[in-house]
Formats: C-alpha cells, sequence, structure tokens
DNA sequence: GCGGTGCTGGCAGCTTGTTGCCGACGTTGG
DNA sequence: CCAACGTCGGCAACAAGCTGCCAGCACCGC
C-alpha cells in the first residue's frame, strides 16, 4: 500500500489487519458500520488489537452502527455489549440497507467488497473527497440511527424463541405445523416470525433466510 | 491423532488436511458426501494433494454425491466437471439430505460438524462398525442417486437466468415486480423459481434461501 | 376488589405464492 | 406444407402467508 494512492485493495482479512494496525493505534475517531460482527471480527481475532483498544478507551471516539438482525445472535450480541464496555463504543442500530464501511479520523475509509475464493477483499480508499462523502454518508446513518439499548431489550425477548422458530423455518416447516410445534397458536406464531423478519430487515421469506444465515442464525 | 482412537476430533481445514493427507495418498477407494464444494474445497486448496489425485488416477475409486444446488452455482458446476475429468471421479446427484462425508477404503470415515469461531470441526472415525454403518448409509445413497449428467443438462439451462432471479429474490422482490424487471410474464417467473426451488430442494422460501445463501448463490 | 395493560389465539379479509390448464406461437423434422 | 413438440403467458383455483380485530385471560398497582 503506497502513500500516493488514493485507493488501495486489500485482500482478506489479514492483510487488512497488517495494513491497518497502525491506524487502530493513532486514530482518534474511528467510526464503523457493519451488517454483522464479520467485518469487527478481524479486530476481535486480533488480541494485540483488543488490547490496544482497552489501552486506547480514552484517547479514541468509537462509534458503531448494526443492523438490527445483529442482535438476534445471542453470540453477537455480548459481542457487541462487550465493546461498548471495555472500548468504549457507542453504539447505534439502524434499518437501513448498510455497505461495510470503517473510518479513520475523516481521512482513511475501509469499503468492504465482495468475497472471492474465501476471501474477502476490501477498498482502503485515502482520496479526500471520497472519504468526505463517505463520511457524510456514514453520519447521516448515524443521525438516523436509534441507540442500541432502545432496541436491545426488545430484541432480547425475541431472541428467546429466536433459535426455534428459525430452526423450524429453515426445515421448510408450514406455519400451522411449526405453531403446533412450538406450542403457539398460528397467530402468535406468525406474530413472532414477523419480529425476526423486522429485526432482519427483510421483505420476503426468501430474503429472510438469506440474511439469516448469513448472520449464521441458522 | 492417536491409533488407538475410535474417533478423534479434527478442527479446522488445515489440521484436517496435515492429519489425512496419507489417506489421499494411499486409499484406493474414495467416496464423498457434500451439501457444496466447501468440504472439497480442502482437496482444492492444497495443490499437492490435487497432483496427488491426477497421479493417483488408475489407481484408486473416487465417488461424490453432491445435492443438485451445487450444479447451480457456474464456478462450482466447473469444479465437479474438473474433478470428474482429472481425477476420473463417478460423480451423482441426490435429492437427500446429506451430512458431510468422506470415506477411504471402508475403513476411516471423516463426518463434518459444525462451524465454531470460523472453523469447522470434523470427526475422524476409524471404529469398524461406526465405519461399516456410514458406508452402508453412503452406498444406499450412492445407489438411489442419479447421475450428474442427468441433471446437469437441465440445471444448465436453470443456471443461465438464476444469477438475475436470485438477485431479485434475495432483495424481497414480489414475484409480480420481479417478473416484470426480467421481462417474463409471472407465470414463467414462477415456473423459474419453482425450478430453482426444486433444485435447492427447499421446501419453501425462507429455507431456499438458506440453500441459496450457503451454497454461495446470493 | 377493580381498572388498566399487555399478550394470546381464533377469525376473517386480503395479499402473495403454487400449480394446473390451455390456447397461441415458434421450431423442427418428415 | 403439416404434424408434433416444447415454451410462454393469461386465467383460475387453491394454499400459504400477513395482519387487523377483538374477546378472554393473567398480571399488576391502587
Amino acid at each position: 500500500m503506497q502513500t500516493g494512492e488514493a485507493v488501495t485493495i486489500v485482500h482478506g482479512d489479514e492483510e487488512l489487519l497488517a495494513r491497518t494496525r497502525h491506524l487502530f493505534a493513532t486514530a482518534t475517531e474511528i467510526a464503523c458500520a457493519a451488517n454483522s460482527l464479520g467485518m469487527w471480527a478481524v479486530t476481535h481475532v486480533a488480541d494485540d488489537l483488543d488490547a490496544l483498544a482497552r489501552e486506547r478507551r480514552g484517547q479514541v471516539r468509537v462509534r458503531k452502527v448494526f443492523r438490527p438482525g445483529v442482535l438476534l445472535d445471542p453470540v453477537a450480541a455480548r459481542g457487541v455489549a462487550r465493546t461498548r464496555e471495555h472500548h468504549g463504543a457507542q453504539i447505534r442500530i439502524t434499518t437501513d440497507e448498510l455497505n461495510e464501511t470503517i473510518l479513520f479520523d475523516r481521512r482513511v475509509a475501509i469499503l468492504a467488497g465482495d468475497v472471492r475464493a474465501g476471501r474477502r477483499s476490501y477498498s482502503v480508499v485515502t482520496q479526500p473527497e471520497t472519504v468526505q462523502g463517505v463520511t457524510s454518508l456514514f453520519e447521516a446513518v448515524w443521525r438516523a440511527a436509534t441507540d442500541v439499548d432502545v432496541y436491545d431489550a426488545r430484541i432480547a425477548e425475541i431472541r428467546l424463541l429466536a433459535p426455534r422458530v428459525l430452526d423450524l423455518l429453515g426445515q421448510g416447516v408450514k406455519d400451522e405445523a411449526a405453531a403446533r410445534t412450538l406450542g403457539l397458536g398460528v397467530r402468535t406464531y406468525r406474530r413472532r416470525v414477523a419480529e425476526l423478519m423486522d429485526a432482519l430487515g427483510a421483505e420476503s421469506r426468501f430474503q429472510a433466510g438469506v440474511r439469516a444465515r448469513e448472520l449464521g442464525l441458522v
């Protein structure tokens, strides 16, 4: 990654880590928009980066925006809570579609690309106008987003039954049979399904299946 | 992995490779049942293993059973064709639910477990009765399965439109709007959807979404 | 005890999805 | 040219899914 380049393509998590470690160590402002914890898994895997974040807690403003589906996975929800507690991160939830992005000090933007051959590619952008554009988009999303506490209480409830509902949905079981299996009325079962779809931000059951699989919920 | 153990748990693809390389080098019969190419990606990543398989072509009987959804991905379909051509593998398609399995000479069975923290665990079984049980299950599936050629011609057609249909489905677009977008009548669009669901072995759209995502089709 | 609140589940109306039927049309082979 | 075949698309019947409505019930606070 050369200093003169405005956009650099980075392949794979390891390379991204290697090339951005210094940013995590020096930035005073880190902002992240993610559909799942996947992108931030990079920073969790690297133990030294986690320790670094804790160490720098008072020196860096960390903001993260997730989609509500993230909170459906108990493990991910705990990860979110831990991030807030240990890193002093401010966390909000949005129902808008997100492109996965990390911003450092309004100077560097990392945009996630597609997964190819099991490796995800990232664009590392330093070109000022582009970074500014991405930043303003993030700020707009941030302003419209809701504090995680508002969502978490509600989703914590949905989470209780979600694994069983998702399991039955994933097996292709019809609503009536699924409701019977869970000992619910079909109206209530459908309420639970509708809540899940809302949390997943899905408008159809196919889309919900895709999202649920993406988030590792099924 | 000790000789005396009847079942050994192996974590991650690399470890599986390291511990089973000798099996690929010595076995005269290899049988694999897989939901996707994922499990066999292990052997593709290792170049020396690929070369080994080519070298041993006349010395080892290779049989693989996949689910039809695998053929929906052009890349995977080409991988299947290449395996057949280069390794002389016999390949069949089944619509039954499969547990991902590799068998070596009716003596060793490898069963795939769940993915944990991004690493998949495998059970490596050498206990004779268990291996025999797994082998007989594989043989039953093999007997009932259909030669890949029978499926491939049909699925090759479905594959042409599949990316666009899957994309619209994944966006939650309703059938009528999706049909219009593709310039089809809604009856035809629904035929295409039904074919896809058949190929994916899904009974509901949620399940289809999960499967499609699993196979990397969306 | 009583009123307020929230959840459940049955019912019903509506939308969306599933699939058979059939006429129309294009293609192919004799 | 004609017959056979396969696909498309409109129509319709039916099933599955979506959601509002409301009575019944449990719980809670005064």
